[in-house]
RNA sequence: GUGGAUGUAGCUCAAUUGGUAGAGCCCCGGCUUGUGAUGCCGGUGGUCGUGGGUUCGAGUCCCAUCAUCCACCCCA
């Protein structure tokens, strides 16, 4: 055990080798798919100004009112490390001047931060690959996205996904709709859980997926967004229906799907799984129209979603270690300069070489095997004065004598 | 933030009604010093998460604290 002072912060886990290479694996898959859609990669902020969250999320929202990491720094400048990555994304769009420069299309991945009781599936450091598209109202954009976020899953090769999609709607139909499902609840406040009666005024339409069964039973004939939508909504919601089906993209429509961050609108979409828990929701986004002009843009339409590495990573079969190539096993302290020559002359060829440090043979061969390595080249005197190495295939146990120079040749034949 | 479970060697776990800790795996070394996977022998390694308390005596009881896990809240 770790004494108390030297354990990573609770809830922020170290990265090891197993855990990387299934990192790599979803980061890779990621890379190629959403290049394929001509999205570009950026890198943006770890750190941001805390006013930029407030004015996106809302003041009003968990991740803001109670779970970003935000100091003062020494210059006395309000600072936080990014909850979310959306946000950061405008605030560069903006920043770049790239507002007059047609779509944006872009995508990234790294550590978000949230102050929350952790979890499977929930780390208060976690990683995500974001997606934001600027400038383009859908909802042919909006099919496209979500086709590539379906094709980056199913690139990943995880089973048992299901896509659910809705529409939140917009400035026109949610606010009167919204005022109509609040005198519904408010009628029957008294019948809901306390957590349902808190949601009323805070987010009315969370109260719809209420997990207390004695609520959803209350909740049968509520009024949904879907039948209120206006018809821009409702055109645009039916197309990107249309699309779906068109590209045999499997989806069902969840009309109890909920943004909890405020910028959202029209097409909200989760991927899920239930081989998580609670954290059932692996890829999540939706349309943000307003948020670019909330922040001081031009009004520009936008989509996006996120993907959480780790719940991904989760789901994902072993991944397999890449096994090096070749050990090189000393014998005799006077050819160990020489074997390291070796060494670098075949990593310099492309191998993936270690060498095994010289000293006893039996020890050197041990820890070759342990390294999982394909082949063993024993250097001795002999060879030394040769020019050749004995080659060993760590499978089958079959050893010869090779010229040096032909090992590369002798290794690759065999892969 | 709320509720619950757990916490003994690097890993997975034992330890009878409280009497000062064991196994398997891993790791390291050896089995005549140029050959590994199996075998045999040996070895390193634990202030029983941490800090208090009860007791002649606590891994075993009580309290606090930290961490992990599960559910809620919320979310990727």
């Amino acid at each position: 055990m770790v004494t108390k002072s030297l354990q990573s912060i609770r809830g922020i886990h170290d990265g090891l080798p197993d855990d990387v290479r299934r990192w790599q694996r979803i980061e890779d898959v990621a890379r190629a798919t959403l290049t394929r859609y001509a999205f570009s990669e950026v890198r943006l902020p770890v750190l941001e100004p805390t006013e930029l969250f407030v004015r996106s999320i809302g003041e009003e929202t968990d991740i803001v009112s109670k779970e970003m990491y935000a100091f003062t720094d020494q210059g006395g400048d309000h600072i936080c490390l990014r909850p979310e990555g959306t946000a950061g994304a405008v605030r560069a769009y903006l920043q770049g001047g790239l507002t007059r420069s047609g779509i944006q299309r872009w995508f990234y991945m790294g550590p978000m931060f949230r102050r929350e009781r952790p979890q499977k599936g929930r780390l208060r450091q976690f990683q995500q690959i974001g997606v934001e598209m600027f400038g383009a109202a859908g909802p042919v954009e909006d099919v496209e996205m979500l086709a590539m976020a379906h094709a980056f899953l199913e690139g990943l090769g995880i089973p048992d996904l299901q896509l659910q999609v809705n529409s939140l709607g917009c400035s026109v139909c949610r606010p009167a709709y919204r005022d109509q499902l609040v005198a519904y609840l408010q009628e029957r406040a008294d019948t809901l859980c306390e957590t349902c009666n808190e949601r009323i005024d805070k987010n009315p339409m969370r109260v719809l997926d209420c997990k207390v069964t004695s609520c959803q039973a209350k909740l049968g004939d509520a009024p949904e967004m879907l039948d209120h939508l206006c018809d821009g909504c409702s055109a645009h919601f039916s197309d990107l229906r249309q699309g779906l089906d068109a590209l045999e993209i499997p989806y069902i429509v969840n009309p109890r799907i909920v943004r909890g961050l405020d910028y959202y609108n029209r097409t909200a979409f989760e991927i899920v799984t239930d081989k998580l828990g609670a954290q059932g929701t692996v890829l999540a986004g939706g349309r943000y129209d307003g948020l670019v002009s909330e922040l001081s843009g031009p009004a520009t339409p936008a989509i996006g979603f996120a993907a959480g590495i780790e719940r991904l990573a989760m789901l994902l079969d072993d991944v397999a270690l890449e096994r090096p190539d070749l050990a090189i096993v000393a014998i005799g302290d006077e050819v160990l300069s020489y074997s390291l020559k070796q060494a670098a002359d075949l990593r310099q060829a492309g191998l993936c070489v270690v060498h095994c440090g010289g000293g006893g043979a039996r020890r050197q061969f041990k820890m070759a095997d342990r390294g999982y390595v394909r082949f063993v080249a024993v250097i001795g005197e002999d060879e030394m004065q040769a020019g050749k190495v004995t080659l060993k295939d760590m499978a089958s146990g079959e050893q010869k004598l090779v010229k040096a120079g032909a090992v590369v040749a002798e290794v690759q034949a065999a892969s």
